[in-house]
RNA sequence: GCCCGGAUGGCGGAAUUGGUAGACGCGCCAGACUCAAAAUCUGGUUCUCGCAAGGGAGUGCAGGUUCGAUUCCUGUUCCGGGCACCA
């Protein structure tokens, strides 16, 4: 009897499918045990070798822990929403829903191929809205609470209102909001009310910027941005401010910290997690500004320059300050000489991402002109603009300290700026030195103290001078919550007149509505907002028809038609007096913002607009008295107002005889910096849903919850369950979850201690970091076709040995051309050698026709529909060797390797054990298939102790020897500590020895057999079933119970002691077991090798580790 | 740029607390079985000098600490992950 291992897997899977044998109850006597994968995202590609690396650990782990008698959880669910979907949907019209259903299938059938121990009855799927309710459940209770910074804890907003309402919000002042006093707050109206509120919650409404592609009409993601410009179509992007939902993680900064301390996570997570934080203690700093244009003393006084340092004792260092391109003084602080300069440059930066602004090594920035006044000397000190400074981390605004700080160094070098030396000797002029310890000089009171101790007294004196206060600062920032998508979950949200009311719990789900197109939306919002029906609450929507307007079907601001461009040429000729007297004083950026006149926006041509700011001023003559035109002015308005412009309309006399007041009913509005919520007007009064969707983080934040009660409608996660299970215990993934996913989880997990709903506020006891598995690609090297050789429709590939040697200049031009034309008769003529010029490309070839480095060349010549079908080839030593390459592993290099394939051709086991006997499971490596025979070499040589091909079964029933007891003790203490380290893949060296050694030793005992089962059943459960089974055990190998260790069998009398004479190793001698140093010293003198050594020469010194080694200086 | 990892034979890797560098597997070489091949089995395999015995070098690179360093420290190079809208 063979080892048939496609017939065995295929039973076993079946009768565990049948049995339910992975179903686990939320009852047991047995201890519990949460061993959690990290959300898969079902992509389209399936599954790739490198997918299931941390399932089979994971497995492994939780087999194991059910064999040592815990109640083991362990689930698997799909994190289905995100952006591939909706691309998909984009390019090729299927609807998420559809395409997400049928990767989940292939998911899950390739999953279960793999025989993983997974409870499928608790299956989740974040886009099934029997899952997303619950999302969006949690979103109402963020949304309806805020922080209590008293109590440390998130609270009700009740308990929020009720202190507005006796005290108003002194001893809440958290966001800068204007104070209140409790009379006031009860006079307010429900919208200011409201308005006030949201800055409190949780997850709240406000605005930031994302990377706007006007072309595409859409928000993209950092990684769609390359250099500038969509990736997509190569569009160019700016920054755009828009509504976003937020989630306020950072009032949870600290105990995030804090919380890491509770948990066992590596230290490399933990320094990740703590530097995302990145919890600072320093001071915020008071510069006033010198600009012409402040009117009074009063708005001097009110306009300062706050900055944020870590390091108040350098303040007599500072030597210019930097603030960041969205700095709010930016525009007060430049000078005329400046503004040109200026403007290029926040131009520039507009046009760059975030990631690219931190990423660039080269120094840019630009002088504004302006001075600030340092509060200690009243020095005058230059600002700048930088990218390098980014706004939303402290106050957008650094002093800059050169001789002490090497960015600040470098960027003073690169623009001449004098530096002042602040810590004398320390300073050499080369580079920045960053101590704290060094003597401080040049620094007026402060000189000859130690910086360390400066810190103190220059914040004492801040603090006492109100110059400054004491912060802590973090530099994480509240996670943007929303998307301007379609695939996600949908805000339960209605606005009504800007105000946002939260559906009622008992609304929910609220469902996705089915779209057919997946186009943005007007106005940077999501798809949903093109759903009418859907969003505006109740219908019908008050729409504008374009036909009545004659307006052409003209979708956007940018896209005119040429005739309506003349046309507005033309206008700008034709203007009144009043629109000449506007335009004079809007002009050339004088407020800061850029007009145009008579340009055409829709269907219309308005007289003016700042399109940056979304404001269109129209002036009108006496002719809009008629009633037909107020009409058509209306319903232009309706227009503009419904892509989300501005509309102010000034008559010809208020500009004529009050341009002061008109110019500050504009400026009023560009103050706004952005246009006003298009939810807020449009739907008239009634009510509109919100139409972002929220982000992918949202489901993945909870969904270790979901798996313990999976199928509750009553609540998320009935607080039984959630008592019972607790936290997981082992939750395995990638790192690069490290600042996102994982930081999110723990944040909604405190969030729902918080409110009480669970009894635990970390909800990973325990990570482990798989590494990734990298392709390892494969390349030939095709000829480009020679101008003067013969046409031939032939590709021509030369080996890799080959064109290494050609690369380098080892294979001259016409040896080339003779092999050329040895395979193809005639293909250079040898007249045209000289002018010859060769031109080798490398090209990703598909890893699964490569055995190893040798190309299959039938294979190939089949490949991509035969493209190759004629190809003809250079070989070296009558082959074709490949390139080779450790890259991602991807479809696009075709180096992607199936799991299906491998477990076909070997078998679930050989794969599962091949896969962790790769390498140590955190570590990334690149995949190679080669070694998988290996692996089933060990199963079949298994397989053998049991079976003979000829004789059938052949254990038996005899008492075993010491030495044979020894063996499997062995592979029981080492199996058991790696498996519990998680070292799978020494394991599974260790079960390799120990099946040798039983080989050897040709033991076919059932004593030393059906222990040396159970251990394997983690790894290679369905042969291990087998073979127990075989044994005529009736129950299931699953619930085996694990060997135990006995010490007895391991002792030994003798240990071979290594012998180094002067560290190095030179030979070894066996002494007893509990020998101590003097007989070992006269064993080890006495020894030949030792003698031949230390013949002549001194005896220095004789270390001697017991049980470890001896060591002899001469 | 910043944060976090990693680097050991031809290849994946082992060496758990500073104590015999290269376990186990792949590949390669030789042999057995076989008409032959596959499969299987046996032996060898870091490099280098040497017939051998035996010696020298060796864990990315340059230093340091130590009786002893793949392991600890300093510096450095290269590769991988993350950097807030991929999930």
């Amino acid at each position: 009897m063979e080892y048939n291992f496609r017939t065995i897997e295929q039973k076993w899977q079946q009768y565990w499918g049948e049995t339910n044998a992975y179903k686990v109850s939320n009852n047991s006597p047995r201890p519990k045990y949460y061993v959690l994968d990290m959300f898969p995202y079902p992509s389209g590609a399936g599954l790739h070798v490198g997918h299931p690396l941390g399932y089979i650990a994971s497995d492994i782990f939780a087999r194991f822990k059910r064999l040592k008698g815990y109640n083991v959880l362990h689930p698997m669910g799909y994190d289905a929403f995100g952006l591939p979907a909706e691309q998909y949907a984009i390019e090729h019209g299927v609807h998420p829903a559809e395409s997400t259903k049928k990767n989940i299938e292939n998911f899950r059938k390739q999953l279960d191929k793999i025989g993983f121990s997974f409870d499928w009855s608790r299956e989740v799927n974040t886009s099934d809205p029997q899952y997303y309710k619950w999302t969006q459940w949690i979103f109402l209770q963020l949304f309806k609470s805020w922080y209590n910074r008293e109590n440390d804890k998130a609270e009700s907003i009740d308990t929020l209102v009720a202190i507005f309402e006796k005290d108003g919000n002194q001893s809440v002042n958290y966001y800068d909001a204007a104070l209140f006093s409790a009379d006031e707050w009860n006079t307010f109206s429900e919208k200011e009310q409201q308005d006030i509120l949201m800055q409190y919650r949780l997850c709240y409404c406000g605005y930031g910027e994302v990377n706007w592609c006007e072309a595409l009409g859409t928000v993209l993601a950092n990684d769609e941005v390359v250099n500038g410009v969509s990736e997509r179509g190569g569009y160019p992007v700016v920054k755009r401010k828009l509504r976003q939902w937020y989630l306020r993680i950072t009032e949870y900064a600290d105990r995030l910290l804090r919380g890491l301390d509770n948990v066992d996570f590596s230290d490399a997570m933990k320094d990740m997690q703590s530097n995302w934080i990145g919890k600072s203690y320093g001071a915020e700093i008071d510069f006033a500004i010198r600009s012409d244009k402040f009117a009074t003393i009063e708005d001097e006084q009110r306009r300062k320059l706050k900055v944020y340092t870590t390091r108040p004792d350098t303040i007599y260092g500072v030597d210019f300050m930097v603030v960041a391109p969205e700095h709010e003084l930016i525009d007060l602080l430049t000078t005329d000489e400046q503004r040109e300069a200026v403007d290029e440059y926040l131009a520039y930066v507009k046009s760059r991402s975030e990631r690219e602004r931190m990423a660039e090594k080269k120094i840019t920035g630009v002088f504004t002109g302006g001075y600030a006044i340092n509060p200690f000397n009243n020095r005058h000190i230059p600002v700048w603009i930088s990218e390098y400074v980014l706004a939303g981390y402290g106050t957008g605004a650094i002093m800059a300290v050169p001789c002490g700080d090497e960015r600040d160094f470098k960027f003073a070098k690169h623009f001449d700026i004098p530096i002042t030396n602040i810590i004398g000797e320390h300073f050499n002029g080369e580079e920045a030195n960053p101590t704290k310890d060094a003597m401080l000089t040049n620094s007026d009171f402060l000189d000859g103290m130690l910086m360390r101790d400066a810190m103190k007294v220059v914040m004492d004196d801040l603090e006492g001078y109100g110059k400054g206060k004491r912060k802590v600062n973090y530099k994480m920032r509240d996670a943007a919550f929303s998307r301007q998508r379609y695939w996600g979950e949908p805000f339960p949200i209605i606005w009504k007149d800007g105000i946002a009311y939260p559906l009622d719990e008992s609304e929910l789900p609220l469902e996705l509505p089915y779209v057919e197109k997946y186009g943005p939306g007007p106005e940077g919002e999501g798809p949903l907002a093109n759903v009418k029906e859907w969003s505006l609450i109740p219908s019908p929507s008050p729409q504008v028809e374009k036909g009545a307007l004659g307006a052409a079907n003209v979708p956007k601001y940018s896209v005119y038609t040429p005739a309506q461009y003349e046309l507005a040429k033309q206008m700008r000729k034709e203007h009144t007096e009043a629109e000449e007297i506007l335009w004079q004083a809007l002009r050339n950026n004088q407020l800061g913002v850029k007009f145009r006149r008579q340009h055409p926006i829709d269907a219309f041509i308005v007289d003016f607009v700042a399109l940056q700011n979304k404001l269109v001023v129209e002036v009108d003559g006496g002719y809009h008295e008629t009633e037909e035109q107020k009409l058509y002015d209306e319903n232009r308005t309706k227009v503009l107002n419904e892509i989300g412009f501005t509309v102010i309309r000034f008559t010809n006399e208020e500009i004529l005889h009050n341009l002061d007041a008109s110019l500050n009913i504009i400026k009023e509005a560009i103050n706004l910096e952005v246009a006003p919520n298009p939810l807020s007007t449009r739907g008239e009064g009634q009510g509109v849903r919100e139409t972002n969707t929220m982000p992918g983080y949202a489901g993945s934040s909870w969904y270790f919850l979901r798996y313990m009660d999976p199928h509750d409608d009553a609540i998320f996660c009935s607080r039984e369950a959630s008592d019972y299970w607790n936290q997981v215990d082992l939750y395995i993934g990638g790192t690069e979850h490290a600042v996102g996913h994982l930081l999110y989880s723990r944040m909604w997990t405190k969030f729902l201690y918080d409110l009480d709903y669970i009894g635990f506020d970390e909800p990973y006891r325990r990570l482990l970091n798989q590494g990734m598995i990298q392709g390892s690609s494969r390349f030939v090297y095709r000829f480009e076709p020679l101008e003067i050789s013969v046409n031939t429709s032939s590709p021509i590939f030369i080996s890799h040995g080959l064109y290494e040697q050609w690369k380098e200049g080892n294979l001259s031009t016409p040896t080339i051309l003779d092999l050329l034309n040895e395979i193809i008769p005639n293909y250079c003529n040898k007249e045209n050698y000289s002018k010859a010029k060769i031109l080798i490309s490398k090209l990703h070839v598909d890893v699964n026709i490569v055995d190893g480095v040798e190309l299959d060349i039938e294979a190939f010549k089949k490949w991509r529909n035969g493209e190759y079908a004629n190809a003809e080839f250079i070989l070296e030593d009558g082959k074709y060797i490949c390139g080779i390459e450790v890259e991602k592993m991807s479809k696009s290099k075709f180096n992607t390797v199936n799991p299906d394939d491998l477990v076909n051709k070997y078998g679930a086991d050989t794969f599962r054990m091949y896969e962790m006997f790769l390498g140590p499971v955190e570590q990334s490596k690149p995949w190679d298939t080669k070694g998988i025979e290996g692996v089933h070499r060990f199963l079949k040589k298994l397989w053998r102790l049991f079976f003979d091909e000829l004789k059938g079964k052949v254990w038996n029933e005899e008492k075993a020897t010491s030495q044979e007891l020894k063996v499997l003790h062995k592979a029981i203490q080492k199996i058991e500590a790696d498996t519990e380290r998680f070292s799978f893949n020494t394991a599974v060296s260790a079960f390799m020895v120990c099946v040798n050694e039983l080989s050897d030793l040709k033991c076919q005992k059932r004593e030393i057999l059906e222990p040396l089962l159970i251990l394997l059943t983690p790894y290679a459960p369905h042969i291990a079933e087998e073979l127990w089974k075989q044994l005529s055990n009736q129950s299931s190998v699953l619930d085996a119970s694990y060997p135990k260790l006995e010490e007895k069998y391991l002792i030994e009398s003798t240990k071979e002691y290594p012998v180094s004479i002067n560290g190095k190793m030179r030979t070894s001698v066996v002494l007893p077991a509990d020998v101590e140093q003097e007989q070992a010293v006269e064993a080890v003198m006495n020894n030949e090798v030792v003698q031949k050594w230390t013949v002549g020469k001194q005896v220095k010194k004789f270390i001697f580790v017991k049980n470890k080694m001896v060591n002899v200086v001469v």
